[in-house]
DNA sequence: TTGGTATCAGAAATCGATTTAGTAGACATC
DNA sequence: GATGTCTACTAAATCGATTTCTGATACCAA
């Protein structure tokens, strides 16, 4: 590896100066500067990111946290393009992504821990148990960081517009004649807090009432509890003509429990999900669901993250930015069957249209 | 954060003795070390990493190149829970995973650049252009690195048995009595390499005829390709009656082709894939598929790496592992339709057990 | 000629660790 | 008591950069 010091001798100056060039110091001429970059280039000298950070304290590395309770981690199908999306526009700027995790050698350690380890420049956090007392102590540090749907006070966070995507999602329902519409919920978090406001809003605007066990909570993901629910709420006294369920890879399992109650999707029981994952293009039917924008979460997060190691700005403009869900129409949706029938149409409130498309 | 000189004066040691004491040098007595020690957990001391590598030249950081021609990356059905795998078995020891790009500040420069500039300790080749010249740079400098499904001269590789995973597929389409059995592979590799020579192969053994136009070529995870391949398939004066695809993803598009000739799965044409992909268990029908063990594939490429960095060994032996395949049953073979029945079954051989499973 | 001021480059300290070489003290040997 | 051998530690060099302080040279004005 062509270091520093080869290069200032192939250029016949000291390592300040060289060093300086490279940095476009205002202390070396022109003349010099191109002289060394130029050579540099020649000699394919890449600067040891180790001992700059060491002594500038600036690693262009950043920290992902991406892991929940089962586990899914890199496997995840939602964050996992929203990491895609931050690490294109990180990578452009120069910085790479370091997975994080617990162990130094044979030594457990906390996060804080292997931030400062690394000397990691930030911390990207999403998919996370967010009361974990260790992702507190790194809300409460004062490292730079960015999180997915879900607020640390006075901290960055990119949320995906929950609220307004179950809206879009009820009201879908209710204009293709609903009124019996549950809402199978993940696990409580800020995001299903958020959907569960959305559906309770939706449901009161419309004028449409809420049964007894129509708000039920599964999990985010689970397809064999999904299952269950589904199954649960098919066996009510009044059982709901549209599901809307917690994500798009546990409605498989809500329409799984659907076909084996010997029913029909969408013709005996309509089905929303959420998410709008690339691959259920391809069901059957073609779910319709709420499609978050992986993409510009993960740009609009790379922006803030970046601002606060760059900038180290302290104003607290533009910490949290909210990006639109869009409404997909797919196949699983239908008018629900004669026998429920809503008597009076015109009960139900024309929708509104989509705030979040 | 606390740096071995605080521990150091809080011990009344010298910075050397405290560093000796850390990693357990003999020079260091008993007492003395465990006084450090335990100082340290108190002091909640952890190493900069960046000291360390740049005087050691090892910085526990490995480097993973994970990207193909379409830039799945970390969106790849298959690859990343092979890198998951790999992941929790390099975590354990101590290594952390930084994803590869070609980025540093705004300059652009090569793997093994950023190889260097990040003083990584290997390399995880997966998913990749194996041709590409940066890829080739790497392979032929003396960095540890393993790939996973491509043998570089030389050099660890962790193979899944892709050979006898499509001769087991073959044998069981055969078994359910078809004979025109037809196989869209992927884009030309060493893995396509591997599963044409399985068809071959399997029929060869079988003694079933290859017409024209059997042997057809798609790309892996490429639906839209997929379907126009397997719709031409169909077309043929003797189309098929069952197809294997590249893989599981790219099935759902020869699927699609297949309703739409308004024909049926897997009453009319039956389907194999290739993955085992998680999320296709909740498909209808349920994909019979091979299913590649990720799980093994990821630890032995963790064992076969950190065994070069820690090692050292340039022993040649275990540099490449194969891994078996597992034919997974599902709903998507059935008996070919009547017409086209082998009017004398017992021309085909009887399947051989499934060497893979 | 002298002094002042840019301009441009070098010397040296520094970041936080590891590691080699060296040394003080204890003890044994003859 | 001189010498040698251990044991247990310290001093200092080092990794490869950045950055502050200092210095040399040239040019200009008085």
């Amino acid at each position: 590896m062509v270091t520093i010091r080869e290069l200032s001798a192939r250029c016949g100056l000291s390592i300040s100066a060289v060093s300086k060039a490279l940095n476009n110091y205002s202390d070396i001429s022109a003349k010099t500067r191109e002289h060394v970059k130029r050579t540099a280039g020649e000699m394919g000298y890449v600067p040891n990111a180790m001992a700059r950070a060491l002594k500038t304290n600036r690693s262009f590395n950043i920290g992902v946290l991406l892991d929940d309770e089962d586990h899914h981690g890199l496997l995840h199908h939602f964050f996992v393009p929203v990491l895609e999306s931050f690490r294109t526009g990180v990578e452009g700027r120069g910085y790479d992504l370091t997975l994080m995790n617990h162990n130094v050698g044979s030594r457990k350690i906390s996060y804080l821990e292997h931030y400062r380890y690394r000397n990691l420049d930030g911390v990207f956090i999403a998919c996370m148990d967010f009361e974990d007392p260790e992702l507190l102590e790194l809300a409460s540090s004062d490292i730079p960081l960015v999180t997915i749907d879900h607020p640390y006070e006075d901290r960055a966070v990119v949320f995906s517009d929950n609220l307004n995507g179950i809206i879009a999602a009820v009201r879908y329902a209710a204009q293709a004649g609903h009124t019996r519409i549950a809402y199978i919920n993940g696990a409580p978090s800020d995001v299903t807090a958020k959907r569960i406001q959305g559906y309770l809003t939706a449901m009161k605007e419309l004028g449409l009432p809420i049964p007894a066990g129509y708000l039920v909570q599964s999990r985010y993901r689970d397809i064999p509890l999904t299952h269950r629910v589904t199954a649960d709420l098919l066996k009510l006294s009044e059982p709901p003509t549209c599901i809307l369920m917690p994500d798009d890879y546990a409605a498989l399992g809500g329409v799984a429990a659907i076909r084996e109650a010997g029913l029909s999707v969408p013709q005996d029981v309509s089905v929303i999900g959420y998410d709008g994952m690339e691959i259920l293009k391809y069901w059957e039917p073609r779910l319709t669901t709420i499609k978050q924008d992986t993409d510009a979460l993960g740009k609009h997060a790379a922006e803030l993250l970046l601002e606060q190691i760059e900038k180290r700005s302290q104003t607290h403009e533009n910490k949290s930015v909210t990006v639109p869900a869009a409404f997909v129409e797919g196949m699983s949706v239908a008018a629900p069957p004669r026998a429920v029938l809503n008597t009076d149409p015109y009960s139900v409130l024309p929708p509104a249209k989509c705030a979040c498309g």
